[in-house]
DNA sequence: CTATAAATAGACAGACCAGTCTGTTTTTAA
DNA sequence: TTAAAAACAGACTGGTCTGTCTATTTATAG
């Protein structure tokens, strides 16, 4: 592995589990035994680092979900459902801290405006992602449908977050049904309560 | 206003506008116009007027919450739905920067407990509040109905924030429709597609 | 072997940070 | 008026931050 893809994994780690302003670049140099001139060789600044980490965060994060929903469903609409599965997986990892472009957007909203983008191309992709598997499960307005499992699922994120419940998940997945099945025309509409 | 209130309210919006680390003691000091000295007198740390900001914000938030909804509706089912519209206007704020207690804690996770913990008890709160609504409008399981909504609001307070577009409160209030119509006795299913 | 590139350690600058201290001025209240 | 309390300005400490620079060592490739 080069160089320049151990400082991005390493600072990808940090930047998730401490904070972006919170992690300083000698603690990364430390943590990835690279040397501070090799950094700003690849890189310009640590925010350029930063938007190198979100973007490879982005690529992981949209490739195990897929990954995820793919490995573990049959029909489509139990794909959709597999999205809060992956999640609820998610959660419980002791490493969970939060939606990390979320995160990201609070600490540079009106200060870098490079990094926010990166937040919301993520978002847009991670959308279309589910808006995709609407579609191919026959969802009525797969925009719509999109729309509101995205919701649930930032929702979850967040809530899971900031009360350290990884159940959210779980909650999140109940209303999905609901929703799920207004919008898909009623050939199995498997009822749970 | 004493010389408390002014640091704690300058200090809110510094922190909610730029982030917690990336706000400097000295700045709000000198956008307060109050010396150094005052703030230690009632502060141990800054970490402590973190705490204080939190917890005026908690006050404020759910006051003006529980108002806008006391004010702008007549049944209980219309309370609920109520709710996306008062975050529609606030999404629609020039200074709105998502949830200020996911960001905080984003910012503190792992780092400061006290913060996390406010943080955790304003959501708590949040959540009984809907809580009552939900079980005023006769739901048949509130506490069930409140988790929904709940993920739908915080759902599209991240969303809002990531893709600087507030209608997302719209697209929650839609989806909203049909989980209150399908806990709710039903007296009165207004449908709107 | 040798020349070029890549990576290294470590010092350094300049700025900012939280928090402490001193001494003075202003406000408050008896 | 006077005494106590509150707030003031501003210097100061010790630390951390990003980013730059130099000089040396290591890898790579012809």
């Amino acid at each position: 592995m080069s160089k320049r893809d151990q400082l991005i994994d390493t600072a990808l780690e940090m930047f998730y589990r401490q904070g972006f302003n919170a992690t300083g670049i000698d603690k990364i140099l430390a943590e990835a035994r690279v040397a501070k001139m090799t950094l700003y060789k690849h890189f310009r600044s640590k925010d350029e680092l930063i938007e190198a980490a979100l973007k490879r965060r982005d690529e992981r994060f949209r490739d195990w979900l897929s990954g995820y929903v793919e490995k573990h469903t049959a029909t489509p609409r139990e794909q959709l459902l597999a999205l809060f599965d992956a999640y609820r997986k998610w959660f419980s990892r002791a490493e969970f801290r939060g939606c990390m472009f979320l995160n990201a957007s609070a600490e540079f909203a009106g200060i870098d405006q490079t990094i926010c983008g990166v937040a919301a191309t993520h978002m847009q992709l991670t959308h279309a992602y589910i808006r995709g598997l609407a579609a191919g499960a026959g969802a009525h307005h797969p925009d719509q449908l999109a729309d509101e499992l995205t919701l649930l699922l930032e929702g979850a994120v967040g809530c899971a977050q900031i009360s350290s419940d990884p159940t959210w998940a779980e909650r999140a997945k109940r209303a999905a049904v609901v929703l799920i099945d207004a919008h898909l025309p009623e050939t199995a509409g498997a009822i749970d309560d």
